[in-house]
DNA sequence: ATAATAAAAGTATTAAAGTACTTTTATACT
DNA sequence: AGTATAAAAGTACTTTAATACTTTTATTAT
């Protein structure tokens, strides 16, 4: 339900908040490769979150992405609507820009209960929750 | 989370549906102007729907598409399969091919209620459930 | 200062989705 | 039989998303 851009920048965030804070920043091509990426296309997508605040960049050498705890404790909604939009939670299921509470198209009520449940997910869940967690290393992150 | 394609085929059915069954068939050009769309899409996604038996075609004069009342019974899960493949609602969340029960990846749980109750709608709600519920006419198809 | 590094930023290409158009084929009515 | 109708089928175009490449800029180390 997310496009490939979307899951590929969640990938990319829970593979920099799973290192070491303290570890060096990390290049484009490293992540790249651990995420099984286009190294390009990660460059692209990581630009999008640094303008956003989501992660952290710096130039030249030692230079790369990282990102700080308070940024591990956001949730994952904010990687999401940076890259879809902050209406992806908002949407009719048979997008009419009219459907409304008011004015419901068929399935109003009952597309608006997943959806939220969706969008509570995203919303509940922190960086930080995603890293590592079975512990496998982040065998995860490949797909 | 639908695809326009899709949302346009279930509105384009919901319109052939929500016509008295007796009446003549509903051309594309006709499908197209209720529902707001281009008439060489509709008749694109229409093409599909007769291919895959959701909806029946005739042509020559008199033709046109229309749906009988066993395929009004049929879940709208069948249109969406149709356009969007069936495998809508059994992928990975964060797009992982290797992610199931036994190598969950960290959302894998909480992400499949979700997507669960969004396949359920699907498959509950009858074509014939979605036609006219408001007594408003169908001005809802129009988004 | 200079050179090396690495992301930022911009541009170009590719692929996919969506839209438009054309030709063919089946049907019904003269 | 011949003609008109209307979808089927196939092709081409357009737009957008995704990917690849290039140039610029900022930073560090020598």
């Amino acid at each position: 339900m997310l496009s490939y851009t979307c899951k590929t920048a969640i990938k990319a965030v829970i593979y920099l908040a799973s290192r070491a804070e303290d570890s060096d920043k990390a290049g484009m091509i490293e992540i790249a490769k651990h995420i099984h990426a286009s190294e390009h296309t990660v460059g692209k997508i990581l630009q999008t979150l640094v303008r956003q605040g989501i992660i952290n960049s710096t130039k030249g050498p030692s230079g790369g992405f990282f990102i700080n705890d308070s940024q591990r404790k956001q949730p994952i909604i904010n990687i999401v609507e940076s890259v879809e939009g902050d209406q992806v939670f908002k949407a009719c299921g048979l997008g009419l820009s009219k459907c409304s509470a008011s004015h419901p198209c068929p399935i109003h009520d009952d597309y608006k209960v997943a959806r939220d449940l969706i969008e509570k997910l995203f919303r509940e869940k922190k960086v930080k929750d995603l890293c590592d967690p079975v512990s496998n290393g982040l065998a995860f992150l490949i797909g």
